[in-house]
DNA sequence: AGCACGCCGACT
DNA sequence: GTCGGCGTGCTC
């Protein structure tokens, strides 16, 4: 008997197979395991996808040993894999890995195995009256009394030992699971009106393969409708996908789920170990678990009888993948709800422009959550024009923001203040010439980052000590430039020495449980201002808080990014939902350099649809989705001639080829040099291309020998 | 990814 | 002459 193989190799073709021999001494179905082959001199795993007939083009190898006793890979998650290969054009093999944890990837060295304590109970074959020494008999009458224990919680090792010796005592592993602390918080909630209507408008569609569209302002009680109608599909005995952000997949939603569903969820934290993961990831497998909750990749979860699949904050950026494969949650979530026959529920409060035409169109069911749960109006808004501030001398902090925040300190109520940008300062500058410090690798100036003194590169990591002495006309003028996270917050202890502050960013929530003490402790009110970054924009909920400031409004609006309006517009309509959560009712301040522009000014009035038909307005005009495809074309090359040479020759072939499609390009990446590659992109534009993908492939045939160039696909990019 | 093969410069 | 530098190409 033969198989067929994928193995993790950067090899020519996106699906190439190999084969290998099946020796006699293994009988067992091997397909979706993992099995180790000779392979190019080494032992490498790899997943068998299928039995074939023997191939004498090549001399064939045996297998050499069965990795896993039950498939890591399902049928199903095998043809999801075949699936995605075909729609992004990317090697199968990415597939595959990205849908398991670590633990489970074919070809790395994991040193990830089920962890298992040793237990101890009594041989029932053994006689044991004749044992008189007392610790002994101790031991020995534990066990008839309790079964089994832990083999650790015996304290005289000495006579354990000897009943072991004696086979009196016998010892067995058992497994256990690395347990996941996550906290509870079990309250019952009755549902509004509006609740309830959206809940059984979705109950009333368990059975059908759609897609749902719920949107909802900000603390309209989204959650207690998911969680209302997954209680409802643990009734019909099937199970439950919940997808959230990475960001906002914090303490306080994950303790809510946990309270209602209890062990019968399973949550995929970014925080857990590799361990944990696997653990989590088994329960899943073995159909321990009816929910499971996590972000992008959860939408992989290996659950059977899927009965809804939910993915909130629908319009986060975190739903596509941004390295290979790039695919997009959405997609995935709807291939398999077509094989479970269950619906895909979309939530936000900021619907992506797409999704909320789709809704419009009609080829989404769309439901929608009008008010808040406690009937207070949306927080008060107010718009500050920096432009003046500056003039009178505030850079930061605008005369209205700085008297709100008095204020609220003293009153003992809570601030948060977004800046959408970590580290201390944008870079360094040098006063006298103007020199910039920039990155030796990549285009891109090197952020300065106080606490460590180091100056970054946020696109390769590179680092390297700050300097006061200008390398280009040697003045001692280095001036710090732009302000970040790290820099407002020393700006806060300046203007209100008497208040506790607490910053929250990737910076200060990188240490596992970090991220929960912070949110735990402000929630206790052991401080009075929490600023950060985006990370404090989702999901977080806390009754005293009243005023919400966003420091600057414009950094999320000048990424060139024709998407830039609309996650502008969502990032400040979700911090500013921060404010007023609970009795008392909330107010924000908004600064900018834009105070006309129409993200702005829509979500000072909390005003959506006024937003999405401006924004169409705008995507119409210059063509861009919903009322297009978009596919952008990624050439990269250390040598920069031959990249824009083969970047002509890619964009003149198609333009050649495809006729309903306007190609773009080529033209210099967002930031020409990443690690001293040089980045190219050619742009398709089209409604309606139906020999886009022949001739997509062509191009990926042509230069997958090619070990200059590397060109990759990204349909649907989320920025250009 | 690795690992062998191969072709060229520096050295016992 | 030979050791080893790493560019290139292949893996059932």
């Amino acid at each position: 008997m033969y198989v067929k193989v994928l193995i993790e190799t950067r090899v020519k073709s996106n699906d190439m197979t190999f084969t290998y021999h099946v020796p006699d001494k293994i009988s067992e179905n091997l397909i979706g395991k993992r099995v180790i082959v000779p392979f190019n001199n080494r032992m490498v795993e790899a997943f068998v996808l299928e039995y074939t007939t023997s191939d004498d083009k090549f001399e064939i190898k045996d297998i050499i040993q069965v990795v896993d006793e039950q498939r890591v890979l399902s049928d199903e998650l095998l043809n999801l894999g075949k699936f995605m290969s075909d729609k992004y054009l990317c090697p199968l093999i990415s597939c595959y890995q990205i849908m398991l944890p670590k633990a489970l990837k074919a070809g790395v060295k994991n040193g990830c195995k089920e962890k298992k304590v040793v237990y101890i109970r009594l041989n029932q074959k053994a006689s044991y009256e004749d044992i008189k020494i007392k610790k002994q008999v101790e031991i020995i009458n534990l066990l008839k009394e309790k079964k089994e224990v832990l083999k650790s919680s015996i304290t005289s090792k000495s006579s354990l030992k000897k009943l072991v010796e004696k086979n009196i005592v016998v010892e067995f592993d058992k497994e256990i699971y690395r347990k996941v602390d996550t906290d509870f918080n079990i309250k019952d909630v009755s549902l509004t009106k509006d609740q309830k209507f959206v809940s059984q408008r979705i109950k009333q569609n368990l059975l059908k393969q759609k897609v749902m569209l719920v949107y909802g302002v900000t603390g309209s009680g989204k959650t207690e409708v998911y969680i209302d109608v997954v209680k409802q599909v643990i009734k019909n005995n099937k199970s439950a996908i919940i997808l959230v952000p990475e960001i906002s997949l914090t303490p306080q939603i994950t303790a809510r789920f946990k309270g209602v569903f209890k062990d019968e969820i399973a949550i995929l934290h970014s925080s857990l170990s590799d361990g944990e993961r696997y653990d989590e990831y088994r329960r899943i497998i073995k159909g321990e678990v009816k929910v499971v909750i996590g972000a992008r990749s959860a939408i992989f979860a290996p659950l059977k009888d899927i009965g809804i699949i939910i993915i909130d904050e629908e319009q986060s950026e975190s739903y596509k993948q941004e390295n290979n494969p790039r695919y997009n949650t959405l997609d995935i979530a709807v291939y398999r709800s077509k094989i479970h026959k269950c619906p895909v529920i979309l939530g936000s409060a900021t619907p992506t422009i797409e999704s909320f035409a789709r809704a419009k169109k009609g080829y989404y069911e769309y439901l929608e959550l009008k008010n808040r749960v406690n009937e207070k109006p949306m927080p008060e808004v107010t718009i500050v024009d920096m432009k003046d501030e500056i003039r009178d001398g505030n850079a930061i902090f605008s005369s209205v923001l700085t008297d709100k925040i008095k204020d609220r300190l003293n009153k003992k109520e809570q601030v948060m203040l977004l800046l959408n940008r970590r580290g201390y300062a944008n870079y360094l500058s040098c006063k006298s010439c103007g020199f910039v410090f920039k990155c030796p690798n990549c285009d891109i100036t090197l952020t300065y980052h106080k606490t460590s003194e180091m100056m970054r590169c946020h696109y390769c990591g590179y680092a390297t000590l700050k300097s006061d002495t200008c390398p280009s006309c040697k003045e001692k003028s280095i001036k710090v430039m732009g302000i970040g996270t790290e820099k407002l917050e020393e700006k806060i202890k300046q203007d209100f020495p008497l208040a506790r502050i607490v910053r929250m960013d990737k910076d200060t929530t990188s240490k596992k449980g970090s991220h929960a003490k912070i949110i735990n402790d402000f929630n206790n009110g052991n401080y009075d201002i929490l600023l950060g970054t985006q990370m404090i924009s989702k999901g977080l909920n806390f009754p005293n808080v009243t005023l919400v400031g966003v420091i600057n409004a414009d950094y999320s609006l000048n990424i060139p990014n024709f998407r830039s309006s609309e996650q502008t517009f969502s990032l400040l309509d979700q911090v500013i939902g921060r404010a007023g959560r609970a009795s008392k009712p909330g107010e924000a301040i908004v600064q900018t350099f834009n105070p006309d522009h129409y993200s702005i000014t829509c979500a000072k009035n909390h005003d959506y649809n006024s937003f999405f038909n401006y924004e169409m307005f705008i995507r119409k005009k210059l063509n861009y989705p919903p009322y297009c495809f978009i596919t952008l074309i990624k050439i990269s090359s250390k040598d920069f001639d031959y990249g824009i040479k083969e970047a002509k020759k890619i964009s003149g072939f198609l333009r050649n080829n495809l006729k309903n499609t306007n190609v773009l390009g080529p033209s210099l990446a967002n930031v020409l040099r990443i690690k001293n590659n040089y980045n190219f992109q050619v742009i398709l534009k089209y409604k309606k291309e139906e020999k886009l993908y022949d001739f997509l492939k062509e191009i990926i045939k042509i230069y997958e020998g090619d070990n200059k160039i590397k060109v990759e696909l990204d349909f649907n990019p989320i920025s250009l």
